[in-house]
DNA sequence: CGTTGCGTTGAATAAGGTCAAATAGAGTGG
DNA sequence: CCACTCTATTTGACCTTATTCAACGCAACG
């Protein structure tokens, strides 16, 4: 056990930093892609970045050249107001793309900011921009990424522009429920990795409120709470408090 | 004055019809496109639309084709829920680029709503997306348009997640001000489109909220109403507004 | 000149925010 | 491993804001 291998070892940090033998494929920008198109993204990613819980990937401000694909952890985007408040205005999984605000200026408009220890893909953007240009279907695939993500905002606006708390908080759980089965795990069964002044604050309710509503699903048997230890016990449950109109 | 023109007239529905001649285009797609690479737009859009107020450019569900950029008239990109009500997500104006939300999905999330009669430019996508892939420029350009409009997105977030009712009245009356100053009208005076209601529904305000905060606001000297013409009175009175510290 | 849709205003009410105090964990250093 | 600290969470009492319900005014239109 202690001679040389016969055969020389894999290069497993080659085999990992690379889209084509990425678990994550299925979820992430090559989403839809052929095996042979996957394979031309080979190129884009060089660099992981490993960020520790607090650590921001960018801040509201900094130039803009790159883009992050999550390989592990949970993030927020967030917003320093003037007045010191934190206001988040996104969580993000796996899979997820993150920076894509910069675009626009040149220039981050948010926070990326770890919620627990994690690993980003950095794509640096002119050359995503020039291997969409040689791979239309990159092209399109990342015009559908944008396009989702304009969606699932509007999807928020729409949330906190017609829903009342409970209902706030019923939509929340089943989007991250949903988000957990897509990745493998769990769907009534989750960790939350943020506090409840950031599920608040994405949900524009105080973390009073955000509390008193958890305890209350848990009254009604809905869900059982302890901490950050999140079990959905009646699905249908929460998804009646959506059906039902929203008052506001 | 009878006889045959002495030259063969300019065919102005062609002028008309052509980037490169629009009067809009510094807000448009071809935004900061040199003149050359804004003549190879030109054959992007070879159909307008004419719409009636109350008419539907594409209505949620509807399959995606193409966007839409706003020749002429106003706006409103809204879903109806399921109780019937009428949930609006955005309004928008001459130069603005509607319809993003359907490449995602390659269905329209959304109704594009006229409030007023216009006019659009038909952008068949397929069509973008073949010309981008040879203009890298307008590549680029687009997708600055995609994360203007997600930048846009999550600053209504906000505005929704954590100020009062009086300071998302105040913001959306400056961002109003401020969309018209770029396309030439004045800053204090202009013409509200769309209802109370819909104004409450954008803001996740009841329309008696709106009506009564408007009032308000013309008591403080800020701005003066009647019914639908608005005067901005003291832009700094409601700009102050907003500097407060938001409370919810 | 009535009808209809939109806007304004008032009074009562409910939803959620604020303030305050108690508790529970997680992390840290001895 | 334990004591200590710090932060997150829960819960209660009270207050503010915006909603609800309702009545009325106004302007456009056939």
């Amino acid at each position: 056990m202690s001679s040389e291998p016969l055969l020389k070892p894999i290069n497993l940090h080659h085999l990992k930093t690379v889209c084509s033998s990425c678990s994550l494929r299925e979820l992430c920008l090559p989403m839809g892609l052929s095996e042979e198109e996957i394979e031309q993204l080979d190129t884009l990613v060089y660099t992981r970045k490993r960020v520790k819980r607090g650590e921001n990937i960018y801040r509201a401000g900094d130039d803009f050249n790159s883009l992050y694909a999550i390989r592990s952890g949970f993030f927020k985007s967030n917003v320093i107001l003037e007045d010191g408040r934190d206001q988040v205005t996104g969580f993000h999984m796996p899979g997820e793309i993150m920076g894509m605000d910069g675009i626009s200026t040149d220039r981050h408009a948010c926070n990326g900011t770890a919620l627990e220890d994690g690993e980003v893909c950095v794509i640096p953007f002119a050359r995503l921009e020039d291997v969409a240009h040689q791979v239309r279907s990159l092209q399109h695939q990342f015009h559908k990424v944008m396009s989702r993500e304009i969606v699932r905002d509007q999807g928020v606006m729409m949330l906190l522009g017609s829903m009342r708390a409970e209902e706030r908080l019923a939509a929340f759980l089943l989007n991250l429920s949903q988000r957990f089965v897509a990745r493998g795990y769990s769907p009534s069964e989750f960790h939350l990795r943020m506090t409840r002044e950031e599920i608040g604050s994405y949900l524009g309710l105080k973390l009073e409120t955000v509390s008193r509503i958890f305890s209350k699903f848990q009254e009604d048997g809905l869900i059982s709470v302890q901490q950050k230890h999140i079990r959905i016990l009646q699905v249908e449950g929460l998804e009646a408090l959506l059906g039902q109109q929203a008052h506001r």
